[in-house]
DNA sequence: CAGTGGTCTAGACCACACT
DNA sequence: GTGTGGTCTAGACCACTGC
């Protein structure tokens, strides 16, 4: 077949006109083929090409369609899939990871029980308290990577187990992306709220970071959480990105941790 | 060469010994090959046939020796290097991870400062409390796979940067594996703990799950890091595994949190 | 049964490090 | 140059799913 050096077949331009391996003259910027394969697919999944729970083509159709081996593909997936980007099923296919059927209920929600085994503890009742439009302040918009002023949503809600407020959240949202969303939509919807982002406006989180502290409840936090003020409560500050690392939601938490806890795993 | 269905070989028995393709009775168990590879490869660090820091054969020698072609052995040291096992190097081989010269100074710590680029924050200062051996509590026990009464030594230290207490740390260890630890070991060694533990024990950390909680300072802890008491805490229970999962460290610590944070990387 | 992902092989060549 | 890991290929067969 074709030699190493090599230029995969992007599907207009079935000839070469890809990116290529180490050709420009000052950087080197050698990129293995399963690497610019890897952002050839994710370039798909940007432009909607294929949706959230969409099944992709096989990797042999990639194959053809990028004129690269199997394997080659495979790699490319194998990446994406341990990105939680894609999702492999033996048999079926390989399909776009979507929140919708994750029944995870809550993606990147590390908060669990002391006691009891499972996040059974029945449906988080949700409570919003707060949704409006208003102008980022500049530590917002800095994280949001916007400017100062531009248009955000802000997001006030608290979430109960078994009737006992745990969290109070509050959540900053870009104005752009998320054009048109409403209280009723938020306090409407059952399923997880990223299920909700991603059915409603196309925004599909992808990861997320978060700073974690320990703090005190103050007069605003500890009414709502039912605590008295001065209960330690933990602060975590979780930035969520979508696709090629745009910073999508600023969420700001308070978690009460008498019989709960962050949980961790570290490798 | 040989069909699928295959058995690798181990090293002393080059017929065919180890564990073999769905061949028992009840349970299918089917096990790719890559995968009995890697228990093999596993069994050999446990063992210790190659210490921290030493190269391991290259992949040809690893193939030739389980008999299988070296994509699969490729496969198998790609999930050890992944799970920080092992660590390769191009051009010059395959080495076991090791904590000595691994200078991420603190294995698992994720406690950042909030403003300044590096953790380069100076050292830190260790200051040990406590260090003394006695019967393990049930919950100590039950944590780390002892039985309640059984020798553990418990080790109290506090950190500090830049002459400020920051953290509180209470580390329940196994009297077995452990026995011979001093406090002179301690207070004098300059490098990390797990680099100590490593060194002189023969014991590597190689994953750990944290519990984390907000607490207020008590009459203990408060003077210790001089803070009032009752202020919020960051509570860290951590506990870690070696090789097989076995837990070999009970880790209780109380961080302050007003100028720093713990960082999370969700996905 | 056909179609999909999953495993395994054998061999080629590239990139990197040491000597 | 030699030896190491890193990439890529082509083809075989296995395991699972659903028609």
């Amino acid at each position: 077949m074709a030699p190493p050096s090599h230029t995969p077949a992007t599907d207009a331009v079935p000839g070469d006109a890809g990116v290529s391996v180490g050709a420009e003259g000052a950087a080197p910027a050698f990129s293995p083929l399963y690497q610019q394969i890897k952002n050839l697919i994710l370039r798909s999944l940007q432009a909607g090409e294929w949706k959230p729970g969409d099944m992709i083509p096989s990797e042999f159709d990639l194959a053809a369609r990028f004129r690269v081996s199997q394997g080659t593909v495979r790699k490319a997936i194998d990446e994406l899939a341990t990105d939680n980007l894609l999702v492999r099923r033996q048999g079926k296919g390989t399909f776009v990871a979507t929140h919708a059927e994750q029944h995870t209920q809550y993606r990147f929600l590390r908060l669990l029980p002391d006691v009891g085994t499972l996040q059974e503890q029945g449906q988080a009742e949700r409570r919003i308290i707060e949704c409006r439009r208003l102008r980022a302040p500049a530590e917002v918009a800095r994280q949001l990577a916007l400017r100062t002023g531009d248009a955000v949503l802000q997001v006030r809600r608290v979430l109960a187990f078994d009737g006992v407020a745990a969290i109070l959240e509050e959540i900053w949202l870009p104005g752009g992306p998320f054009k048109g969303l409403t209280v009723e939509m938020l306090s409407g919807d059952k399923g997880p709220m990223y299920a909700l982002f991603e059915a409603q406006f196309g925004v599909r989180m992808v990861r997320a970071t978060e700073k974690i502290k320990a703090v005190s409840a103050d007069g605003d936090a500890a009414p709502l959480l039912g605590v008295p003020p001065g209960s330690p409560l933990l602060s975590v500050e979780r930035l969520a990105f979508t696709y090629n690392d745009e910073p999508m939601e600023l969420r700001r938490g308070l978690y009460r941790t008498e019989t709960r806890h962050y949980r961790n795993e570290l490798s």
